[in-house]
DNA sequence: CATGAATGAGGATTCATTCAT
DNA sequence: TATGAATGAATCCTCATTCAT
């Protein structure tokens, strides 16, 4: 019978996952320490561990809960966009905000991080494996409209390109993350719509 | 009168590079231990430093070193090519042999890894910086020399479209090093290199 | 909410900081390894980094502390005498007492090597000078009381001379710590007084 | 059959005991390491251990060899004077030259150091007691003299004396090393010499 | 549930000394 | 003898995690 209620650990909860986040993006997962955590979140060493059995999880749960925001968002977004072309005109806006957003940057490079880490522990090519698929996904939906409403050329190999596309958009949120300044960002961002619609159209 | 010769020296010094390596590829940068350097390199844990004040030193090394003969390999072989056509293939070649050899995937991590490590130290930002700016420049040079010989469309933003290029080649580089089955790279290099032609050509 | 008292951490901290005077007063600052002092203060390695954050920091706080409790010790003593004269005696009835206490030979020692140890580091140049100036101030507090009550001579020069005894002071405690045995050490501390009184009364 | 002169290796150890000073001096016995010593007398690191055998017998060498010097020119100087009363201001003056030197300075420090190191190791305890004893011997004597010849009172405890007189030497010495500012040294010293007259001349 | 003191296994680095050449 | 590379024990400090209260 717990004394406080599921709100307040949600809660609370919540609040440690953010601390974390900030530690994170600030320091490295490596570098942050428990101790930077439950400072931030104002919270005592213990407590943490009612919440999460281990930093790694505390840092799986951030990467996890982050893509399904991301998601969720996005497919929220997509209802305001009629056709295939608006969607990735979508997807393009973000990457093209993202240069404005310190704190956006920095939480990037968490998300590199991330495949890092993962990248060196088997159990864990599962979980990456699994959000790469859904972003293919989300990449392949969005060029099969096109096709099938006619935006984009017939003979263009979904697979193939959404592939693509994430490999651009990827390399793209990478230089915004580690380059930061003197780089033609806006005018390089037109043209990589440019380069993208000249492909995929015809 | 040094009681070994500088060869022998210069030869140890490679060696404790490549145990490094090996170890900064196969367990990360901050996973892998001095002692598990010298284990790899058959040395005492205290003559790795007579070679290298500091982990991050050797971490450094390996990098600028790695960063400076991909340069002059890549040199070597625009030799054999005679426009900028050729140039950019030989480039996309690079990656297209990238995902048979699981070593170069591991290596590529290790420079992910370099690029995050330096995002977070100031003292860094300028080794970031000038790496970038060098592929930069090639990129440019390439593209340079395309718009004059007609090859590339001459209305080419050269500074964007160089940018863009290069964040399309690590977005890919990453997504080699990371996802490791199930993905159509063989053909999705080969729409790559579509996609490109029709934007730089037209 | 603490989970243990105040009381309790003060405690703690008191006993690390005996096992910690003992320790260097026996195998000396520089020797002295944190897991000496922990073997014998009967805590974790780690633990004592929660009271302390370097080993310097106990060095500094065991001299600060002792300092302070010396003078308390003094001005305690001091109300007990009516006029500089006995003030000057108690002060030499301490040094008296010092040959028959082991202990108090060996924590002398760890004085002397507070100094050298703060000679050679400029930010602790500040330390001694403060810690020699309220040594400075509390001779020429009792000289210049023999000089107002008569009991010394009027033309004495009370900066040179308390700066003057403060010097015999540490010689005779500097020899006392070092010269442990067939030295007349009795005699000669009459002898000193004998020699101060000639030269503070005419 | 040795290669080289017996003047060319005392040369050299003789170098190696003047870098080994030099080090000592500024960073202190403990922080002197033997690559500092080789570094600063230009000799290789395994050379050094073909003259001393460890870094401690450098350490008491010097500390012996000051010492036997210290006394040949004390004997040498004790040669123009021609009476205690003279020699014992040509001690004192020995002293007032001091704050000018900052080598000299330093190098008392050194003798501090051994004090102390020699302190805490049983073995080392006789060369302390023999060092001290030399310096008694040497007040003694001069005490002595002064008795005989009427210029000291004839009631005075040479023993206690002796010892007295070179606690306060020491305690100056100790002073002069360590505070380095805003002391009335000069003064202190004529007071000194006033002090002492008046206590052996009666 | 919260607290924060305690734990102790590591980790990077130093350094006196040795020894092959 | 000279050289300086090699050795590896020793040191300080960190930090994720546990646990008594």
């Amino acid at each position: 019978m717990p004394k406080v209620s599921d709100a307040y650990k949600e809660e609370k909860r919540a609040a440690l996952l953010d601390a974390a986040l900030y530690c994170f993006a600030n320091r490295g997962y490596e570098a942050t320490t428990i101790d930077d955590i439950v400072r931030h979140a104002k919270v005592s060493k213990g407590a943490i561990y009612n919440y999460f059995k281990s930093k790694e999880e505390i840092f799986l749960t951030i990467l996890e809960s982050r893509n399904d925001n991301f998601f969720l968002d996005i497919r929220a977004h997509f209802h305001a966009c009629p056709d295939a072309t608006s969607k990735l005109r979508h997807l393009l806006g973000r990457l093209r905000s993202l240069p404005i957003d310190p704190d956006r940057r920095r939480w990037g490079l968490v998300h590199v991080e991330f495949w890092l880490y993962a990248s060196r522990q088997p159990e864990l090519e599962a979980m990456i494996e699994r959000q790469y698929g859904t972003f293919i996904d989300l990449y392949q939906e969005i060029l099969l409209e096109g096709k099938a409403s006619g935006e984009f050329r017939p003979d263009l190999d979904v697979a193939a390109a959404s592939s693509l596309l994430l490999a651009l958009r990827d390399g793209v949120n990478l230089h915004l993350y580690l380059i930061s300044k003197n780089h033609p960002f806006e005018t390089a961002m037109a043209e990589m719509e440019d380069m993208l619609l000249r492909y995929l159209k015809n």
